[in-house]
DNA sequence: CGGACAAGCTGA
DNA sequence: CAGCTTGTCCGG
């Protein structure tokens, strides 16, 4: 049979003309971002004129994308797509989305910290689809005055545009939070941020009581959106999709769970800052021990004297310069505490590999001559900084003895020691160890600093071996450390309340100790202001870590740009990734800006928490 | 992100 | 040269 061939292979089409144009699209076009991070580009859609759901900047989409369904957001209504692409129809509208408003917020975030659109706009969304919005509840009057001394500080304190209010760690923010909203109840209602999830739920509660409408950002996101409310939340409320905002404000603004450890590593309290001058809306900062960049911000006000000592327990300092450095980590005033209190908590920071150098002649601890961070001794008769790197003989600064005895500490021996001392069984509270109902009601408690979030309550709270803290090679130790103290003094309650924390050091006269004591902060941001020359860290200074397998390849695209950024410098601390160095984040951020992410997995770290 | 397809390594 | 891995590109 001489049969034609009737088959016609589907492997080679008919070339598409370049121009083929399909019917015209039905309805309106939007620009879609899709959810996956990684596409990290907007397709252009139709809208069939039948489909429901709020369509509008922000709306959440379902699209289809290389035949595939997935979510993402409308970026823009009414486009113009560009020439030779044929539209396809969105699946359906899912629901509610970030405003514009916040979608433009997200866009600067991105370029701040060098992320992606995406993952903000995640992180401003419902957890859930939100077809519809509530009704807002309708206006109450404002909640009734605070104490007259909060007030008035609150009310100075909304006249700038950034402020600072220094309230003792067992001061109840609440009074604050509430002159806050008082304050500006005419404006609209308030978002305030607070580190923990526990945190927000308590205030949420609490304001609810004294008459607001109040909803957790986590489970109400909705309400949110619909306005009229104010919204409690930890770090990702910084993207409430509030429209109608009168206050913002910042509950411990210190505290380090307001920055996102992973990358994007973006903080809470900078992208407020951001949103709050877009909006005009002031911002007010809350932390009995505020932060640098907080102190960079605008003025610090704080309660008089006798009100912010009264906050604070008394903390006593045990010099251990006079004792022998072999005298054991439990001297007799801890031991002699511990047996009067009820739930003494005893804090041995971290579990492995603490290490200090003590010299057995004046039993200083061997710091670095440049940036005072302890000093590790890679190789014998020389001390290494490990933080920046200088290096020196090993020889005592303060004595110039020459004799260093090596400490080391373990938690379990620390239980055994607590336990044959205080002649009871000692609980154990390490980080990894399970949930916060292990531990019983009263007596002693053991742990790394996980114990002070998870004590409940204590009388007495004794740091067993504080000069790690106060030496530890990071930049921001000592302010890191001052929030300890504050932790501390906040479990243990206020002066009147009869507990105290008691700290063992060999460096007693550190201003970090000196704040503490006297219940004065002022004294520890002063004296880490002068302190040293290093390259400056945040916020007077940026940093970007640059890390993850593509990290070669972004660096070599990113070489090149540095020769037109005279005060930036790259470092390569050896162990596969590296930091950028710039004079501030905006030239830092403007210099990554312009690098084309090269593809692979990549770590871009602006401001990391810990280098 | 996940699929499609192109360019490289291995084994008869 | 099939058969598989690894890489690069692209989606509306």
């Amino acid at each position: 049979m001489p049969g034609e061939p009737e088959v016609r292979l589907p492997d080679t089409p008919a070339t598409p003309l370049p121009a083929e144009t399909g019917p015209p699209p039905e309805g309106r076009l939007v620009r879609v971002l899709p959810e996956p991070a990684r596409i990290g580009r907007a397709f252009d859609y139709s809208v069939p004129d039948a489909t429901d759901g709020p369509l509008e900047v922000g709306s959440m989409v379902r699209v289809a994308l290389a035949g595939r369904p997935v979510g993402g957001w409308v970026l823009e209504c009414d486009v113009t797509p560009p020439d030779g692409v044929t539209l396809q129809p969105i699946r359906k509208i899912t629901g509610h989305g970030p405003p514009a408003e916040v979608i433009d917020l997200c866009r600067w975030a991105a370029r701040r910290w060098a992320g992606r659109l995406a993952t903000f706009l995640t992180t401003a969304s419902p957890h859930r689809a939100v077809p519809a919005l509530p009704n807002p509840p309708t206006p109450g009057p404002p909640p009734t005055a605070s104490e007259a001394e909060i007030a008035e500080v609150v009310a100075a304190a909304l006249e700038h545009p950034v402020a600072t209010l220094r309230l003792a760690p067992a001061a109840d923010p609440l009074g604050a939070v509430l002159a806050g909203l008082a304050q500006r109840w005419e404006q609209g209602p308030g978002l305030v941020v607070v580190p923990e999830h526990a945190q927000a739920a308590q205030l949420t509660r609490a304001l609810r009581r004294a008459g607001v409408t109040a909803v957790p950002y986590d489970r109400a996101w909705a309400a949110a959106k619909a306005g009229g409310s104010t919204v409690v939340g930890t770090r990702a409320a910084a993207f409430s999709p509030q429209g109608d905002l009168g206050v913002v404000v910042i509950v411990d603004e210190h505290d380090e769970s307001l920055q996102e450890e992973g990358s994007p590593s973006w903080h809470a309290r900078e992208v407020l800052v951001e949103r709050c001058a877009r909006l005009g809306v002031p911002l007010l900062l809350i932390s009995p021990v505020p932060s640098q960049e907080a102190v960079a911000l605008g003025p610090v006000l704080s309660l008089s004297r006798s009100a912010e000592r009264s906050g604070w327990p008394p903390i006593d300092l045990i010099d251990l310069r006079a004792e022998d450095p072999r005298v054991g980590l439990f001297h007799p005033r801890i031991v002699a505490a511990a047996r009067a209190a009820h739930r003494p908590v005893f804090v041995l920071n971290r579990t492995g590999r603490s290490r200090l150098s003590i010299c057995r002649n004046c039993s200083a601890t061997a710091t670095c001559e440049r940036c005072d961070a302890a000093v590790s001794r890679l190789e014998t008769g020389i001390f290494t900084c490990p933080r920046c790197a200088h290096e020196r003989p090993e020889v005592c600064l303060a004595c110039r003895g020459t004799a260093f005895a090596n400490l080391r500490l373990g938690v379990s021996r620390v239980v055994e020691e607590a336990s044959a001392l205080l002649g009871v069984d000692v609980a154990e509270a390490t980080g990894a160890s399970g949930g916060r109902d292990g531990l019983p009601e009263g007596g002693p408690v053991v742990g790394t600093e996980a114990v002070l979030h998870r004590a409940g309550s204590a009388d007495l709270v004794v740091f067993l071996d504080f000069d790690q803290e106060l030496l530890a090679p990071r930049y921001r130790a000592a302010e890191q450390a001052l929030a300890l103290l504050a932790r501390a003094a906040r479990l243990v309650g206020p002066r009147a309340g009869g507990g105290r924390v008691i700290v063992p050091t060999r460096e007693p006269e550190h201003p970090v100790l000196h704040a503490a004591v006297l219940a004065d902060p002022d004294r520890a941001v002063a004296a880490e202001r002068s302190r040293r020359q290093l390259p400056a860290p945040p916020p007077s200074g940026a940093v970007a870590e640059i890390a993850g397998q593509a990290a070669p390849a972004y660096v070599e695209r990113l070489t090149p740009l540095l020769d037109d950024v005279p005060d930036a410098q790259l470092l390569n601390p050896e162990d596969g990734r590296w930091l950028l160095r710039a004079p501030g984040w905006q030239q830092l951020s403007a210099l990554l800006d312009q690098v084309e992410r090269p593809p692979g997995r990549l770590r871009l770290r602006v401001d990391p928490l810990r280098l």
